[in-house]
DNA sequence: CTGAAAGCGCTAACAG
DNA sequence: CTGTTAGCGCTTTCAG
């Protein structure tokens, strides 16, 4: 292994002038500069990580724990990895990888120093490891929005607009009566923030429209389309239908299909999920993009920022944006009224 | 931050012996295990990783570089990630996160010590990375099968034979035109390790029984349909349809039902997908597992054993199984032959 | 503008 | 069975 003594020595310098050549942290003279560079390229030196961590007491690695559970929609979970790990690498940050499955992880992660800063995925409402983290020294971001007190950065959809737009697109359409076909019954049941925050902005504005709305749970599978069946069983009035649940969409699509419950001259669905998702369903859906990449990319600037000695940032939730489609081309895409108060 | 110094001193012991307690490299007294442990526990110490590493010239850390590029099955990707991570666990190994979109990041997680092995993931048939791979000094897997000399270990499902599998079953069935159905066309293009070797078996197959077959290209979306119609037009006696396209599944599906190509009476497709993938679509189709977290766990195992100074195994490739499915039950699963070698 | 040297926290000889 | 100590490779004072 090359290390910055055999740097050193080939360029002829000390070894600080190598650490300082690379951190930029003083003032080189060119020549110097020059011959440390050329040294560097031709032994093909890397720094030591654990060596750099141990001296400078930081490790260019964030923590990212992801949900492994049942339920939850694997490409924006994708999406979302995809937003962190890009971005943090902007920054110079790698990405270690916890999961759900390992709930110390991130403890371990963080009392081995072997992170700067934790990236919190699938945030319940009242989330049992807030209580952990708050008693780390690292950084910690989340990516969902907890109920109660926020003790720490929060970074999100914002899922409770969503819900006020879609209905606001639904009433439009003339439907009076909506149903939410929503997540898995194990994600409500965990009460998984997100769900949590879609249902809540859907009733509400069924309640301020004074129309009826219900909250159903669906499985991520071909039964979703008995979920559709016992809704519209249940009120048959049942016309507009704002569906989260990335793979129950092409079978409650396809049902409301044939039951006439949804065409081009009568769209009675407003679908909330990745774009490239949205288009996959085989016909025209307007729908509200789950900019899952970008809340990544979000997360990671505020983590490093952070980690940079930046103020805590509270809570950031990007806004949600309507695209209304009839055929596969777009029509128009809507943006939240800017009169009404997030 | 608590160290090994002040656990020493808590205990009473000197700082080796809480080394030696941690590691069990040497045969430490009942009593002084105890006190060790004690104050372990009562300062809630966790060595320094990076300390650790620069000591030990290892960091219990391995690099994974998961695919994001398009076209590649997100749900296989997850559960090949699972996997891993979960099994690394249980040999006491974290997980870095690198991407397809940092060709560089391997080099430099393995040149700059981060990692103690690397596991690769999306390979492609005459994988430019392999070059790169064979100079570091970690070891490497790969989760793919190259062409040509396999200079490192390789993990993966036996594409290859899961195509003579399929065409098996609808030769039983009775058909005699078979078509795959398979990935993007962008998958196809970079020769995707597995889509190739797949290919490669399937038409092996159907040459081997004399009968006609045609690989295609499908995009992961609604358009999968039209890809249908478009074979069914080119040769409409072509009947027996292997699918291996996790996204695109539901829609082929469905295109075969309504044109009668398809039924619980009459099956006309080998679905090649996640279990869970087979079960989402409204109906029973005959399906080939891919296993994909038994996937990512052998490979973890694999390069484990690699980095505690285990001999490279070779290849090692999980056997296909198809399962025959009339309505949602199982009816039967059939391995493939033993007689024909691998 | 550059060097020398003191650690960072841990492992693993070496020495009892 | 336990303690002492020399590094591991780097960053960062302190001293020129």
């Amino acid at each position: 292994m090359v290390t910055i003594a055999d740097v050193a020595e080939e360029a002829g310098v000390s070894i600080s002038t190598v650490s300082y050549v690379m951190s930029g942290k003083r003032t080189i003279s060119p020549t110097t500069r020059q011959r440390v560079e050329r040294a560097i390229a031709t032994l093909g030196f890397s720094p030591h990580a654990g060596a750099r961590s141990l001296a400078s007491r930081s490790t260019n690695v964030i923590g990212l724990q992801i949900p492994l559970r049942s339920g939850v929609d694997v490409h924006v979970v994708m999406e979302v990895v995809t937003g962190v790990v890009a971005q943090a690498r902007t920054h110079g940050y790698d990405i270690l990888l916890l999961t759900s499955d390992d709930p110390r992880g991130m403890e371990r992660a963080a009392k081995g120093s072997m992170v700067d800063a934790l990236l919190v995925m699938d945030i319940e409402s009242d989330d049992p490891r807030i209580g952990v983290l708050t008693h780390l020294e690292q950084p910690t971001v989340l990516i969902g929005l907890p109920e109660g007190r926020r003790t720490m950065p929060c970074v999100d959809f914002d899922f409770e607009e969503a819900g006020w737009l879609a209905v606001d697109r639904l009433l439009a359409q003339g439907h009076r009566r909506l149903a939410l076909i929503g997540s898995p019954a194990e994600v409500l049941a965990r009460h998984t923030s997100y769900a949590d925050r879609l249902a809540r902005g859907f009733l509400a504005a069924c309640a301020a429209a004074n129309v009826v709305g219900s909250v159903h749970a669906c499985p991520s599978s071909a039964d979703a389309t008995a979920v559709v069946d016992e809704v519209v069983a249940a009120d048959p009035s049942v016309t507009g239908f704002l569906v989260h649940n990335e793979s129950a969409l092409p079978h409650v699509f396809a049902r409301l299909v044939e039951t006439g419950k949804h065409s081009s001259a009568k769209p009675g669905i407003v679908a909330l999920c990745p774009e490239d998702v949205a288009l996959s369903v085989p016909g025209p859906v307007d729908s509200i993009a789950v900019p899952a990449e970008a809340i990544g990319s979000a997360a990671a600037d505020v983590i490093c920022d952070m980690i940079a000695g930046g103020t805590p940032p509270g809570v950031r939730l990007i806004a949600p944006t309507l695209t209304v489609r009839t055929s596969t081309d777009v029509v128009a895409t809507k943006h939240p009224s800017t009169t009404r108060a997030t």
